[in-house]
DNA sequence: CCTATCATGTAATCCGTTACATGATTAT
DNA sequence: ATAATCATGTAACGGATTACATGATAGG
């Protein structure tokens, strides 16, 4: 009932919760590990931290080992589904920022040498393509072992409904870190030819 | 000199007082919004609390308004400009994460009601329509009235470096939202001729 | 003048991260 | 057995967000 302030950390716990079942936090980081942790991860403590605050809102219920290893065991109640349904029901309209830190850099490349560009561009090639390669893997198995082969419905939906998306992403990031690395490439050699363009002053 | 935890919001403000030179948080403030707050923007707030933290550290310097508004004004310091460059030279490599909102709805709309995709495609369709126009609105700036006119250095270094990636990833977006909805309308088509598949049991 | 909006700032809160720590399994 | 790694957890810290607040400027 409380209209306390959940985060897509909660709805991410809720989730996974009511798809998976009663889970240990533990079980949790292993579904959000092999799936929506390409996209959006988080440490593990996340995951320890989260569902006894959404207990405490009523929204799961938490259960403990008293022997052995003290597992803590939790489990969607009814209100949290609702709260979930109700989030789903009402599509977020937060725009998303991608937030790379790489184009951070590169937007500020005007301040640094120009063997500097080329080495950015250079490193974020290779943490895309990496990515894409990996992406390219998880939907080659999908592809030849059948939707219905995945195991768990959570690593079914990844690659049925998201991954997809990532593979969008992956393959534009290439595309533009290899122009960027072109173009550093080639006013390297402008440079080396004779005209001088580095620190031109602004004709205001 | 000292190891202090600098965030890109550092680098950031860093950025953009080297390049612009001393600026007060407003000024700070608009550059960002006009530039690289596309991808990564921030309360106003952050913009008041970084840069003192950044002068307790000796990369930047105030010196405040005694009347009227009593402004501060910042201007980066030797030191700052030094570890500025300094981490120009070194490519970050963290991964970039995705972090959206919608894609996570998307994630478990299996959970939801057959309606609710479509309406979440939707609802990301339009987003991601509206920021790719105003890319384009930007990128068509930047052909028509050259590179030199942009005026400020900075949004100079927006349309020519970064922008680019944005008009990629807004483009995939729109592809991978538009595949979404039309699926989702499909999939509503065969529900109606006869396959029910909502909340089917797992078989377990 | 008065009102609305722009411009500027402070303070508290809280989530996510980092650091730390140890109980179980598995391998050799 | 002993090391290595897996599995599980606690606690503190800090940056980013949220809430709040007020001095200037422009428009009517």
């Amino acid at each position: 009932m409380s209209t306390e302030r959940l985060t897509p950390t909660s709805y991410l716990v809720l989730g996974l919760l009511a798809r998976e079942g009663p889970s240990t936090p533990y079980a949790l980081e292993r579904h959000v590990g092999a799936t929506l942790g390409n996209f959006w991860s988080f440490p593990h403590t996340l995951l320890y931290s989260e569902p006894p605050r959404l207990a405490a809102l009523g929204l799961v219920t938490e259960t403990r080992e008293s022997e052995g290893r003290r597992r803590r065991m939790f489990a969607i109640t009814l209100a949290g589904l609702e709260t979930l349904e109700a989030w789903l029901e009402r599509p977020d309209s937060v725009p998303t920022e991608l937030r790379d830190r790489g184009l951070l850099q590169l937007f500020f490349m005007d301040l640094a040498s120009a063997d500097a560009r080329l080495r950015l561009a250079q490193a974020q090639l290779a943490i895309h393509q990496a990515k894409l390669a990996a992406y390219e893997d998880d939907a080659r198995l999908e592809r030849r072992m059948g939707p219905a082969a995945a195991g768990l419905r959570t690593v079914e939906h990844w690659r049925g409904a998201t991954l997809p998306m990532g593979l969008l992403y992956e393959r534009a990031a290439v595309d533009f870190w290899t122009s960027v690395a072109d173009n550093a490439v080639k006013s390297d050699a402008d440079d080396a030819s004779g005209a001088s363009e580095s620190a031109r002053a602004s004709s205001g």
